[in-house]
DNA sequence: CGCTTATTTGAGAGAAGTCAAGTACGGTGG
DNA sequence: CCACCGTACTTGACTTCTCTCAAATAAGCG
């Protein structure tokens, strides 16, 4: 492993624990910059990972992995955003979740990858044999513990998505949206506080949040018209009353 | 740890291993009165377990847990049906899984239960305070690796069910649940194949599918109207022709 | 057996979808 | 640098699926 001038430590993983990145103001040692692993393991143990970890970049619109490949491969996104999605025989689809930096994904699958990933901006990822990553959560526990740990978390929001696509209407859906996305946004550090940097198409939103494209776009009109947001072009979204977006996410 | 007449594991855990119980004839091992843990652990380590787990049965419509309180416990499903749901503060209900025997919850959770777990047959538990079972982890990695594991596949249905709740229209909606409850009711081995033994109420089906009860009911009639399904009172369904089910399920 | 609760059925309303057209945006090449 | 093209996004008119409200029927329980 190799330390740069600054002393930073330089690994290909990318790890932002929740403890440490969660918090309200910009995350100085995870920001985007830092590629490196917060908290749970010291530098001779990320040096371990590295050596089994090889750098994986696509372009954008390219696809990492797709439903039904086999699932050799667990991945770690260390820049750009991702979507996972599934598909219908008949095209329909549902996108599961965006990735950001710091996410793992190609771990919930068994033989074959049960989702499709594609990169929505350029993305820098590193990528593990399952095998050979699997055989290091038994000689570094706190990295299984901690993946175990991001595992549940996802666990957790797949069942708040799952209240939001069977009981939210359009609007509370595409609020609860804007206030992920500020969230994630936030995380970025690039952009001020309330503010949400949309990579992703507005058909992805469409499909993340069970809606159809034309009514994505008539809630953002709705929602700018009522002064709660403003749109700097389709892919920035100043949240002027995110108190009042909040209410309306939560059905209130 | 006891050992019955029989030579029978007597254990208050409840493991049923995927290896072990997913194949289509009734497995004898994995029936409802063999509580016990297949596979993964031996009799010394279930004994381990037991000491630290304390039976907790409750009644139909008893709250197991609730979305709020202090997460102090993990739980393991032996007996009975339970239902895990989240709610919008003005009522609207979505669960997220129906849990059966051998099935853990209480995981998912940071400080508090980020769901409601409820009885909807009487059930019996057992319940480990969450601090001594990751203690355990540690001590049996091999539990460890069974509960990841558990993890990953309930987000994978996790995943299935959002593509469900955000693509899928009423009539596959209830085709994909009729198929599901039919794998579950298998499972039990109390019924002959391609029947469905629907433990909750309409309300429930309504609510884990994001339709209305309204909905729910005319769909289970449309389906038997065209000869699909059979039904033997409201909560036993016999499928007649699984085939086209699946079909419909799937969107084809 | 009668009461309560669950389920089914019907009629009408509404939210989101579909189809279609127009506008804005972004990249490329002249 | 600007014009052009293709794609993405927005807007409009209309349809439809599911929801809502209401009532009837069936099932479960003391």
């Amino acid at each position: 492993m190799k330390t740069s001038p600054t002393g930073e430590i330089r690994s290909k993983l990318r790890v932002i624990t929740s403890e440490h990145c969660n918090h309200k103001s910009a995350c100085e040692k995870c920001s985007v910059r830092h590629i490196a692993m917060c908290n749970v393991l010291d530098e001779e143990e990320i040096n371990l990972l590295d050596d089994i970890s090889t750098d994986f970049n696509r372009d954008t619109k390219q696809i990492l992995c797709a439903e039904g490949d086999p699932a050799d491969y667990l991945f770690n996104l260390q820049e750009g955003t991702v979507r996972l999605s599934k598909m219908l025989p008949d095209g329909r689809r549902q996108i599961t979740g965006f990735l950001f930096p710091g996410d793992f994904f190609g771990l919930a699958c068994k033989d074959v990858y049960t989702y499709t990933a594609e990169a929505i901006t350029p993305v820098k990822t590193c990528r593990f044999k399952r095998g050979k990553i699997t055989e290091k959560f038994r000689e570094l526990p706190k990295l299984g513990e901690r993946v175990f740990d991001m595992t549940t978390t996802e666990l957790q929001s797949a069942h708040d998505q799952m209240l939001l696509l069977g009981r939210k209407s359009a609007s509370e859906k595409l609020c609860s949206f804007l206030l992920y996305m500020a969230e994630k946004t936030k995380l970025l550090g690039t952009y001020p506080v309330n503010q949400a940097y949309l990579p992703m198409s507005r058909a992805d939103v469409a499909d993340f949040l069970g809606l159809t494209v034309e009514t994505v776009s008539r809630q953002f009109t709705k929602l700018a018209q009522a002064g709660l947001i403003r749109l700097e072009g389709a892919h920035h979204v100043i949240l002027t009353d995110p108190e009042a977006l909040h209410d309306i996410a939560e059905g209130e």
